[in-house]
DNA sequence: CATAGTACCTTGTACAACAAGGTACCTGGT
DNA sequence: ACCAGGTACCTTGTTGTACAAGGTACTATG
């Protein structure tokens, strides 16, 4: 029997979770990023997502042509990889925008089923 | 390459699959139901879920001590288990609404840093 | 030229949803 | 008495995903 804390926070882990593609999305959106980048916003939003998550994450939005990247050099390093939304991840951005809201009213419903 | 309407809709059902248990929790916060009962709530909140899925999660909240049910006969057909929170489930409950509250700010500032 | 910092990537593990198939109970018709 | 149909519960196998951990390579600085 696990400790309730942690079962508490494995169910908020697993919402997360769900939206990380959504909110990966969201934070290129604003136009170019790299990996630090979209590290950064994502942890302003509250959102931890650690490496290791993100890279084949972005490798999978590539593959799925959601997303292209050049290379830019860096004054301080390696160079980066800056991604930015393609045409068809904007069109599936906005669509994932009305599931959230769709989603939104969903729970809203449950809720007041009560 | 997959088609775009299947990459769309698969990423649709991630972000319906992390809000499963918190979903099911708030059906049955109502009080008693038993499978047909949840199913049923799912469906008029636009949430497909299916017994495949709903079964071993709720084995799994059960094992958590989320939940528990007893048997009650039906009047057409084999008796069904009953499901109702637990003080604990009701806690853990209160809990994820204030988490998806937070998933909600999360988003927000997200769409807002554009 | 060695060290520290930054950036990219891969491998192995654990867990969850779902499709598909299976068991068992009850009712009603013949 | 039996069987067909509806209802309810459950299990097994597959696939996909996040994450931890570890690895490679480039740049600048002392």
């Amino acid at each position: 029997m696990k400790p309730s804390d942690e079962i508490v926070s494995e169910k908020k882990a697993q919402m997360r979770r769900g939206l990380l593609e959504f909110c990966i999305l969201l934070a290129i959106s604003d136009g170019r990023a790299y990996s630090s980048d979209i590290l950064k916003k994502l942890k302003d939003a509250d959102l931890l997502v650690v490496e290791g998550t993100l890279y084949p994450l972005l490798s999978r939005l590539r593959a799925q042509e959601l997303v292209a990247y050049d290379w830019e050099e860096s004054k301080s390093g390696p160079p980066r990889k800056y991604y930015e939304l393609t045409r068809h991840g904007r069109e599936t951005l906005l669509n994932l925008q009305k599931t959230w809201k769709e989603l939104h009213r969903s729970i809203i419903t449950l809720e007041d089923a009560k």
